[in-house]
DNA sequence: TGCTGTGAAGTGCTTCACAGCG
DNA sequence: CGCTGTGAAGCACTTCACAGCA
């Protein structure tokens, strides 16, 4: 593929290959040195041309006869999606949600470290949390540029949840991960992820009522 | 629309409807009584059209050359979803995530109900979480049929998953909300949802990396 | 020979454009 | 007149099918 031409990349594809990522991970465990892409789309649940299709948008990562060498892959899409590094990121919102992120060590472990948290709760400003000082919303432009912050996490209630996303971009961030049952209304070139698990709640219980 | 023809209902459909929720109870707060699709699809963030036909797929609910009144499009959605109704869930795996979600009060807000929770590590077992008792899986069946239980929550590590997902189906559930980060193989007719940190970072990360 | 990489075909969701109704 | 509801058009993603290479 022609590394200059910035094709457009589905969504749905990255979210695959986080999952490849999953399911490759498993296999070098057990290692398994190459895997061709039928075994990965079956234990990733979707189709064999989609698996090739998704790695072909980034490089010819496989061999013709042989397969995909796991390693060398789990690094090709790691690197191809830039989380090969280490991202810094300031949390807004330490109730019980946010604690239970910075308690969640598989963040740390794949590279996306909490670096700063803040709350507006003047009760909760100066309590450590996971060894880290609770900081007023106030001080947050100056410690993104101090700690190389480059995300921002929103665990406030959703009330609250829009004037924490003015925060967050105010100070600069172009990443938002938002946990608060609420839409965020930003600028252009801002990215906001919605975790919703009212979304996947709502799904399940929508299935259910139809299956019966 | 045809009560009678069960006509498909795309997947993101279901996930709008659950946004479309959650703006039209900001509006029913300030109480606005009726909205046309065009400022519901604007605090949404799609397409007017795309609000019209979503609806469209359950009824129709707007009056022509007016709007859609917002309480009862509220009642008309959740009931559609079949989320106007209580839901009854089972947890396994009481460690950092899992017991947020036991303090996560939207749950019980939403009707959705934690009201049994499992782990497998003995020491555990018998502790007191939020007002629940940790029991072991193999509590699981029995404490499903006597609750009435429906759904099932995974929040152990990823390589405990798939033994607590075999757990929950054999104890007749077909819904599962899995949170940790491994894909799930199940029987046909059972319900997966992913929550997945990771994709949503990593889609972050990615979209990150390309736009400088 | 076996499996990747990829144009072409297929499918399904989104957007348009307007008829229909309050 | 204004906004909904909806067939038709447009667009994007997925799957197929096979050429191409180790």
């Amino acid at each position: 593929m022609d590394i200059l031409k910035e094709k457009h990349i589905p969504r749905a594809t990255i979210q695959r290959l986080a999952a490849y990522v999953q399911v490759l991970e498993n296999f070098a465990r057990d290692n398994v040195e190459v895997i061709s892409s039928n075994p990965l789309a079956l234990a990733s649940g979707v189709n064999a041309s989609q698996v090739r299709k998704d790695l072909a948008y980034f490089g010819e990562f496989g061999i013709r006869g042989v397969g995909y060498p796991v390693l060398s892959l789990i690094k090709a899409i790691t690197a191809s999606l830039g989380v090969d590094q280490e991202w810094r990121m300031a949390l807004i919102g330490v109730g019980n949600l946010g604690k239970a992120l910075l308690n969640h060590d598989d963040f740390r472990a794949r590279g996306f470290n909490i670096t700063a948290i803040f709350d507006c709760d003047p009760f909760k400003i100066g309590e450590i949390v996971h060894g880290l000082e609770v900081r007023c919303t106030s001080d947050l432009p100056r410690l993104v540029l101090e700690a190389g912050i480059e995300i921002g996490i929103i665990t406030t209630p959703p009330e609250r949840a829009q004037r924490a996303a003015e925060h967050l971009v105010n100070a600069g961030l172009a990443g938002i991960l938002n946990f608060a049952p609420a839409r965020l209304h930003v600028p252009e070139g801002v990215n906001v992820e919605y975790v919703d698990f009212f979304d996947h709640l709502y799904t399940l219980a929508f299935k259910h009522s139809r299956q019966d």
